[in-house]
DNA sequence: TCTGGGGTCCTAGGACCC
DNA sequence: TCTGGGGTCCTAGGACCC
């Protein structure tokens, strides 16, 4: 028997507030002139990379995010193209989370561009919640000029659900006890953790609309699709059903693993500079990982062919670490074990997860004074780094092709966007 | 179309232990 | 020879999200 969810006391009131198109608007705030033009944000038109963010007028053309640039440019020739600018969103990002923090404590920061407030017994403060999300999307302009949607439901699927059919800039209240006839009209994929195959997968036994999964009997769609199935029988009624959606809102988890990938422009068979860009993103993890206090005891490699078949390749220290060293050794084995000589190589990635955090003294009396000399170096560099820039060092710097073609692949570096609608 | 980068969660199989 | 049951850890791959 499944364990249920401790449930409130009393409903709660959940704010998903999703910023519209945020980064073409960001960039239209640095340069006017985008402004109602048909704009792709993640690189150039001829570059290899996806859509980040399009503007309204850009969608027009078919063109949306997590599409190839290549095909946004074919879609519609006269967009303009524009790099990504990660700290200008984190900037916008930090103003936005300021901004719903004079609303309530419980403010959680979904991605860059969207959050949850849990907005549960403010009414004395704010009022009831449309007055209160009115507020919120008035001071939002004023403070950040820019626009967003707001969702409000009594779960955090139901606030996400109907941020997205607010879209654009509306605000969108899902009275409690109304979350089932909300949501019977909607295609199933509208339901978060709905993607692709599992959509294909529900119209193959003739479900479309979210209504037609709530008719289904709990133990079918558990027996058909497992867990996962159970979860969707609940969500299809409004429930958060188990998973992240459960959780508190506000509720700060630790990360589970940090990692960094690269795409070349050009697909590459060159071992030294595969080895070298290897390093490099073995740096960036173990600087992350000292960043965050954390020590890593599995290392994974990921290495992308040509004709783009995916292999990763995980190895367990017998203790944690957070060196770069010692992750690119890890790393540089699994790599020289799995890749198979001359094959040209598109994608290289490090992944680093089972963390532990600091063991202040038991660690330090094991580690040898060889490890300790590390440390200070790595601790140098990473302040070089906080000064001079992110290229500023390199322990690769003896091998060839550590940084040069970093500069001009993947300038931003961008978190991307879904497939799916929105915005 | 020719497919980024950073994450989370789930499944499934095998090794190993009791 | 034909063979248990449960638990944990590790690895690989894949769906999904922004």
């Amino acid at each position: 028997m499944a364990v249920a969810a401790p449930m409130p006391a009393f409903p709660r009131t959940i704010f998903h507030v999703d910023m519209d198109a945020f980064f073409v608007s960001v960039e239209e705030l640095f340069d006017p002139s985008l402004k109602d033009k048909p704009v792709v944000v993640g690189g150039q038109r001829h570059e290899r990379g996806v859509v980040s963010a399009a503007s309204y007028a850009a969608r027009k053309f078919g063109v949306d995010s997590a599409m190839p640039l290549r095909t946004a440019a074919k879609l519609c020739p006269q967009a303009i193209f524009v790099d990504g600018h990660p700290d200008r969103y984190r900037e916008c990002s930090e103003k936005v989370h300021r901004v719903l923090t004079t609303f309530s404590p419980q403010v959680e920061m979904a991605s860059i561009d969207e959050a949850y407030v849990d907005m549960t017994g403010t009414a004395r403060l704010h009022g009831p919640p449309l007055k209160a999300a009115h507020t919120l999307h008035q001071r939002m302009k004023a403070e950040t000029s820019l626009n967003c949607s707001v969702g409000i439901g009594s779960s955090r699927l139901i606030a996400k659900v109907s941020s997205a059919q607010a879209k654009p800039n509306g605000v969108l209240w899902i009275v409690p006890g109304q979350e089932a006839k909300f949501l019977a009209p909607l295609d199933v994929r509208e339901i978060p953790g709905v993607g692709k195959v599992m959509e294909t997968n529900l119209h193959a036994l003739g479900i479309k609309k979210v209504g037609d999964l709530a008719r289904m009997e709990d133990s079918e769609l558990e027996d058909r699709f497992g867990k996962w199935g159970l979860a969707l029988a609940g969500k299809s009624r409004g429930e958060d059903a188990g998973g992240w959606f459960d959780t508190e809102v506000a509720a700060d988890i630790d990360a589970k693993s940090i990692s960094h990938e690269h795409t070349y422009n050009e697909d590459t068979a060159d071992t030294a500079q595969l080895e070298a860009t290897l390093m490099r993103l073995s740096e960036m993890v173990g600087r992350r990982l000292r960043e965050a206090k954390f020590y890593a005891r599995t290392v994974q490699l990921k290495l992308r062919y040509k004709d783009f078949t995916t292999v990763t390749r995980a190895h367990t220290l017998p203790a944690p670490t957070q060196l770069d060293n010692e992750i690119f050794e890890h790393i540089r084995t699994l790599f020289r074990k799995n890749w198979k000589q001359d094959a040209q190589v598109r994608l290289l990635g490090v992944h680093a997860s089972s963390f532990s955090s600091y063991q202040p003294d038991q660690l330090d009396l094991l580690e040898g004074p060889r490890q300790q000399r590390w440390k200070d170096a790595l601790a140098a560099a990473d302040r070089l780094r906080d000064k001079f820039g992110e290229s500023s060092v390199s322990l690769a710097s003896g091998m060839r092709g550590g940084f040069r073609e970093r500069t001009h692949e993947n300038p931003a570096g961008l978190p991307g966007k879904s497939k799916r609608k929105e915005d």
